[in-house]
DNA sequence: TGCAAATATGAATAGATGTTCATATAATAT
DNA sequence: ATATTATATGAACATCTATTCATATTTGCA
């Protein structure tokens, strides 16, 4: 790893982005579903601005205001369908950097 | 992964602390340095609160603020010597977001 | 053209956060 | 005891951020 400035700022923006929780609700709507219907490791999972939000209980305009900054920084995609535009996760930088997280968080439970 | 909002809130709290140019910098410091004298891979870097401060070149008082909250978001753990106190990384989870939030970051760079 | 559905946008605001400054605490040595 | 070194702490402040509200934009359809 080669550290300057530069990375440790926009290092800071793609924590900052993920450390929220609303943001988190999102990528987490949009990430694999537990169901057991599709055994595909790498499926793909598009969800609209308005199915998002009724999903994770949030306004509309909350919603699209938060998928605005997620797609400036690189954690999710845009494709226009009509007038609905599908949301999904970009690549697998972000599901390891939630898995990682989630482990941290949950180990940390048992210490309490 | 079971996702509730407790969950979710400490979650927030970690990436939350890990998104912060300064914090980010203190734990670079912690991080095994890339000198080659060392081959060792889980080799512990301890530092004492004026060294970091020093070398990430911020006031001693901000270093001690951020290395609170980075152990209490068990980010880094403490160890009492005489009147210093060595700092050092507590777990893998923060080594590997440092790695892979670089690697997105770096990704990003290609397409600017 | 006009209407409805879906999404985006901008301003406003309350609350959170990083940093500084001054000071307190703790341990060591003279 | 006193001084010194190392670290922690609390208050204050300026800046940033998440959310809401109202409104604009875009697309599809009657």
């Amino acid at each position: 790893m080669y550290i300057n400035e530069h990375v440790i700022n926009k290092m800071q923006d793609t924590l900052k982005l993920a450390g929220d929780a609303t943001r988190l609700k999102i990528l987490f709507c949009l990430l694999d579903e537990l169901d057991t219907s599709s055994s595909d490791p790498h499926h793909l999972i598009e969800k609209c601005v308005n199915d998002i939000a009724l999903q994770i209980g949030c306004s509309q305009s909350l919603v699209s205001h938060q998928l605005k900054d997620l797609k400036d920084g690189d954690f999710v995609k845009a494709r226009k369908e009509g007038t609905k535009i599908y949301y999904s996760l970009k690549d697998e930088h972000v599901k390891q950097i939630m898995q990682i997280t989630y482990e941290h968080v949950l180990e940390g439970e048992h210490h309490d």
